[in-house]
DNA sequence: CTCGGTGCAAATGCTTTGCAATGTC
DNA sequence: GACATTGCAAAGCATTTGCACCGAG
């Protein structure tokens, strides 16, 4: 089950570099497990708050950066003031198409880009740890609503 | 000359677009053409300052937007919390990899890239506009440092 | 019992906005 | 002249920080 690997490789992940492993953290942990698809920092602490849970912003925004730090979230920035975040644990690496008229966002996997990319790291010598490709436009929806 | 193609450009954008062509926005523009590599606002706007300009903070912001919008300068959300921007005009599209270490931002084109792009956007019906690939990693300095 | 983590509120940093004055069209 | 654009300062928003208290190790 994914939850429960996510819990057990977060729980690893903090004592292995002697962070302490609380209550507040595992919670936001559990409300990001139960979003599907993007959300950003507020909208998680408001959801949170609105299940009575006690934990304050700033704890969100820690635990995200040490969710983001072990690979069990991705963190983007599409283009806007703030960063939108996503579960990265039990999907395969993907990338996005933003649309600029409605705001839809569309993913999709591509195999050759990401040799590509392994390319372009080795010729540079650049050891990856993560990547984005964003492109921006208009939807298939948008384009015929004209 | 890439700056008074730059600048005829601009003005033919603000024309057909119903904007004013005025001293400030141009005055905008000059020092961008200056400039190399990347900015961000806030430096753009203290270079102008110190070259004895006028130019508001304000200004500065908007005429970013507007150039970014005509496609003479790029701007780019390296996951920092605010924008970077570059010159566009009389150079080819490219992306970067970004060294989380030291801050390095390494440029690079790969054609191949590009045409994988553009079948990803005819197989979605999407219309692209423009895009960013980031790779995020270790450059080679900072993999020999230690 | 130590010291990292927490909540809260205040601070920060980038960007936008409100408003009166200015200058383009 | 009308009204978009400007400068300025204040406001806005996402995120971080300072500090006293709490609780994991």
């Amino acid at each position: 089950m994914i939850e429960e690997l996510a819990k057990e490789n977060f729980k690893k992940y903090l004592k292995s570099n002697d962070y302490r492993v609380t209550p507040e953290r595992f919670e936001v942990l559990e409300a990001i497990l139960q979003k599907d698809g993007h959300f950003d920092a507020d909208e998680l602490f408001l959801k949170m708050k609105t299940n009575e849970s006690k934990v304050s912003r700033a704890t969100v925004y820690n635990t995200l950066d040490l969710l983001q730090e072990c690979g069990i979230i991705s963190r983007y920035r599409f283009g806007e003031n703030h960063s939108r975040y996503e579960k990265a644990i039990g999907r395969p690496h993907h990338d996005h198409l933003i649309c600029l008229e409605c705001g839809d966002i569309i993913e999709f996997v591509n195999q050759k880009l990401l040799k590509i990319q392994k390319d372009v790291c080795k010729e540079n010598n650049f050891k990856s740890t993560n990547s984005t490709l964003q492109i921006f436009g208009k939807c298939n929806k948008c384009q015929t609503k004209n």
